[in-house]
DNA sequence: AACTTCTGATTGCAATCAACAACCGGTCGT
DNA sequence: ACGACCGGTTGTTGATTGCAATCAGAAGTT
């Protein structure tokens, strides 16, 4: 049971003349066949340029829809765009804090299909392990993620992030 | 943290040829403008027929989009079917156990929804108080859905969805 | 300077999907 | 017999998606 937090709100624009529904909201703006994935790539992956999230997608997006994508996510306040000094005409992709405050949604969009849907262990090893930490390994994987996409810190070796990817590995490895 | 519980899996059809990422299956199940909302009304909403759904939507969904997204989740399994002995052609929608452990899913997404965005106040109380109930109110409000759809009893007047309503009635009677 | 590669996209086209309005046969209460 | 109600279906239109090819600017290589 949590304390009775200020009710901050209005951050994210709004289309207009639509339902206050906080549900029907979020699936307006999440609710199609690619920004929560594409979101998933930033997140877990670590993918935070476009051919990037074109290359290593293991769902295959076409280049027209992630660009569609990415434009509307960062006009949603979920992405940021950041210039790449190595490359003048690259960009980087950043998580927003609105963006970051999705994990214990993932979390349990990926706990929900692993628990009902037949998937590949070593895909899924990262929502069963999330699933099981529980909100404290949310909250520390979400401050992980602060540090590295609003702070630009590098990401540390002991953290949350490493531990899913080394599990992957692992589990990739032994099929 | 929670016991290591038994990975059961599987009992959802899938589409052939998929990645096999959680995620990904759950948004290609979910991910579009109106199956979440359906599975809203049904769970929060009380509605189970077509017409009830049809005209008691906020958002005012199209009658051949209700009817194809009723089918999808009949034939993905989050609904079934059932005859309703009070009208020969009426039928009655309820919801499947799959679907009812959406609802940690569907808290978190009201709970991101009304944390981000302006939302009007009577319609984001059921995703406040959820939220803030936390995984406790969740397991009753779950408990209360199976009684209710894989048991045939009536609401309780003491449960959850009784409070939730209560509250969206205070709410909309005082703005 | 020329060539190649890499960057984040854009364009054209076909197929699918969503929104809207009209309509349907069967069922029910009166 | 009548009108309201039941769960849909049909047809049309415009938007969205998926796919392949292409683009111009920037950087590295020779």
């Amino acid at each position: 049971m949590d304390m009775p937090q200020p009710v901050r709100t209005g951050r994210l624009p709004v289309p207009e003349g639509k339902s206050g529904c906080p549900t029907n909201l979020t699936v307006e703006l999440l609710g199609d066949r690619w920004s929560l994935v594409v979101l998933r790539d930033v997140m877990f992956g670590g993918h935070r340029h476009f051919r990037e999230l074109l290359t290593n997608s293991v769902e295959g997006i076409a280049s027209n829809i992630l660009a569609a994508r990415l434009s509307k996510l960062v006009g949603a306040g979920l992405l940021t765009r950041h210039d790449d000094p190595s490359h003048r005409q690259k960009i980087e992709y950043r998580l927003t804090e609105a963006a970051i405050e999705l994990v214990p949604l993932m979390t349990q969009l990926g706990a929900w299909g692993s628990r009902w849907f037949p998937t590949s262990p070593e895909l899924s090893i990262h929502a069963q392990l999330l699933a099981r930490g529980g909100p404290d390994m949310g909250e520390r994987f979400m401050d992980e993620l602060r540090a590295m996409h609003l702070e630009g810190r590098p990401q540390r070796a002991d953290g949350v992030l490493a531990e899913l990817t080394l599990a992957y590995e692992r589990a990739a490895s032994t099929s």
